[in-house]
Formats: C-alpha cells, sequence, structure tokens
DNA sequence: GGCCCTGACTTCCTTGAGGAAAGTTGACGG
DNA sequence: CCGTCAACTTTCCTCAAGGAAGTCAGGGCC
C-alpha cells in the first residue's frame, strides 16, 4: 500500500499488524473466508468488492500467509478456494472487538439488530472478544458462530486449517 | 473515505466499524492520544504523518466523536488538545487485539522486543484484549500500561474525559 | 509598532488506488 | 472442436489520498 510508507519493520506492534489490517477489505475478505465463503465469486458477491481489488487483495493475503490456496475438485471441476491460516484465523479477536465496539458506538440502521457471538463449546453468547465471557476459555474460530437477525442465520465460523 | 462506499449504514457491524476503523491512520491517532500525546505537534511529530492528513483525520475523528477538542492554557497561550471520548477510549481492546496479533504473526524486527499490557489494579500482564487474563476484570484506558522495552518506557494510558 | 515564532491548519499538485469492462487461461461437456 | 464457466488479469479512466509548502492567528519581545 504505497500511499504511505510501510511499517512492516516497526519496533511497535500495532504499527506492523496496521501495516497489514490497516485496509478495510482485508478483514472484510478474512470475515468471508472464516464464514466458509472460500471462493473468488462467493467473496466478491458478498462483500461488493470489484474483481481487480480482490485479486491484488487475495494475493497480498496469500504472500502474507494469512490465506492459503487450494484446489479442490466439485462438479467434476477443478475450483482454487482459499482457506485460514492459522495466522488468519486469529484474526478472530480483532474482528470481535470491532463488532463489539460497532454495537457500542455506531448507530443501528434501520432493520439491523444485535449481532450475537455465540461460543458454542459453551453456548453461552460472549461480550469478550478473546476469552469467552460465559466459560472463560480462549475463543477459537471453529467454536464460535455469529447469530445475525436481520439474516436469520447463524454461522458457525471456519477455522484455520493445517 | 470516498474510494469506497459508505458503510456507516450496513446491518453488519463488522462492516460499520471498519467505516471508521479500515484507515491506518485512525488507530495510530487514536494511540497517541490515549497515550496523552494530544498535541497536534505531538501527534504528528510521534507517528510520522504529514499536517494535512493528520488535521483531515483530526476532523473526522471529532465528527465521529471519537476525540473532542478542547481548549487549554500553557505558556501564556491558548493551545488545543484532544482527548478522547469514551467511545475513542473503547478502541482499546481493538488495540490490544491488533497487538497482540502483530506480536504472534508478523516477524520481530531488529531491536524490537515483546511489548506488555500490564493491568495496573492487579499488577498482572494481559494476553487478553478485553479481560484482564490475570483478573478477569474488564480493562479499561486508564487502568493499562503499555510496556515497551525498546524505548524503556512503561507508559500508563489515560482514559475518556467526561 | 514592527517583527518573528510557533501552532494549527489549508492549498495545490502528483501519484496511485479503486472500479468497469474486456481479455485470458485452462478445464470440461456436448 | 467449439462454447462455457470459473477465476483471474489487464487496461483504462477517474478521483481522491498523501505530502510539501504556503497561510493565518495569536503572543512575546524589543
Amino acid at each position: 500500500m504505497p500511499l504511505r510508507s510501510d511499517w512492516s519493520e516497526d519496533l511497535c506492534p500495532v504499527r506492523r499488524g496496521l501495516d497489514v489490517l490497516g485496509d478495510p477489505w482485508i478483514m472484510l475478505i478474512m470475515r468471508e473466508v472464516l464464514h466458509g465463503r472460500c471462493r473468488f465469486d462467493a467473496i466478491r458477491d458478498s462483500i461488493g468488492i470489484s474483481d481487480a481489488v480482490l485479486s491484488r487483495r487475495l494475493r497480498l493475503l496469500v504472500d502474507e500467509e494469512l490465506l492459503r490456496k487450494v484446489e479442490y475438485r466439485a462438479d467434476r471441476r477443478t475450483h482454487f478456494e482459499y482457506v485460514a491460516t492459522e495466522a488468519g484465523a486469529d484474526l478472530l479477536p480483532i474482528m470481535h472487538a470491532v463488532s463489539i465496539w460497532a454495537e457500542k458506538h455506531t448507530p443501528m440502521p434501520e432493520g439491523g439488530a444485535h449481532m450475537a457471538l455465540i461460543h458454542e463449546t459453551c453456548g453461552a453468547e460472549t461480550t469478550s472478544a478473546d476469552l469467552c465471557s460465559g466459560c472463560g476459555e480462549v475463543l477459537q474460530a471453529g467454536d464460535v458462530s455469529w447469530d445475525k437477525p436481520w439474516k436469520s442465520t447463524r454461522e458457525r465460523l471456519v477455522g484455520a486449517t493445517s
């Protein structure tokens, strides 16, 4: 992102993190992948990003090892999909923190509703970003569902694949 | 940020949050303010941002009510400083989450060191973003210090001011 | 009163990011 | 062997983000 300097070598971890995460698309793409929407079209249609930008971001994310590109067969054809690495799945607490902050501090739009973060292991809703506020366990992508009442869905996230 | 669409009305809280936070400068500016570097010059010199960009971002942050601009007198002059609102101080868990992620998943540069997040209320280092992993209390900006060994500082953050 | 200083912005110019649409590649399937 | 589909990649255009330099408004000093 050359409109600003490179922060990947910065001593402060916040800045190093923002070097990758300080882009609004990155987090949205990772959210889709953690929701199991792993294919190019699925991601594009779901977040409303242009082909060119999505393509660039996916390459960046693979380079940075937040995603891995894998082949698989379906409909008797070879497809590609993107799966989260451990680094990618570990963005979960950041997404939770953003979500909790936004629910508290941005106005709820018409037709919106509270999105509950469910720790499926214990069944409780968590109000904390990285430790389940119900049972105290560390939250992992594979153990969490996001309950979106406005879509009537409760989707369990997909964790990292080795 | 009109290079992309406006997400402030989006039903998904992650997207609403990223509408404000999906910019690398925002978080850095807020970090400086929470560290007590509240004046224009102090922020600029500390994060290496140009005057124009800083000025725009500060206005945005005041509009969005993450910061409040206040006058104060020092050196027999009237100065301005920016202080965090509650919404601003509540970015703390996001910063912590980013910091924890970056320490785990980005390479530590030459001369870097682990930045410990200290919950001054109980004295323990926390490894969780929003609940102290030592005592379980909710982490508030005013109760946390960031220990940066590479600068030999341990700075206590400034919380929200009503 | 004139002059300089510092802090806090604006103005202006260049560059590069975002997006629409068209082109490309490599299987398949008919 | 031709069309199709997924998954990009490229091209081109526009617009806005970033940054250097200029501006302005107190305040102090002589």
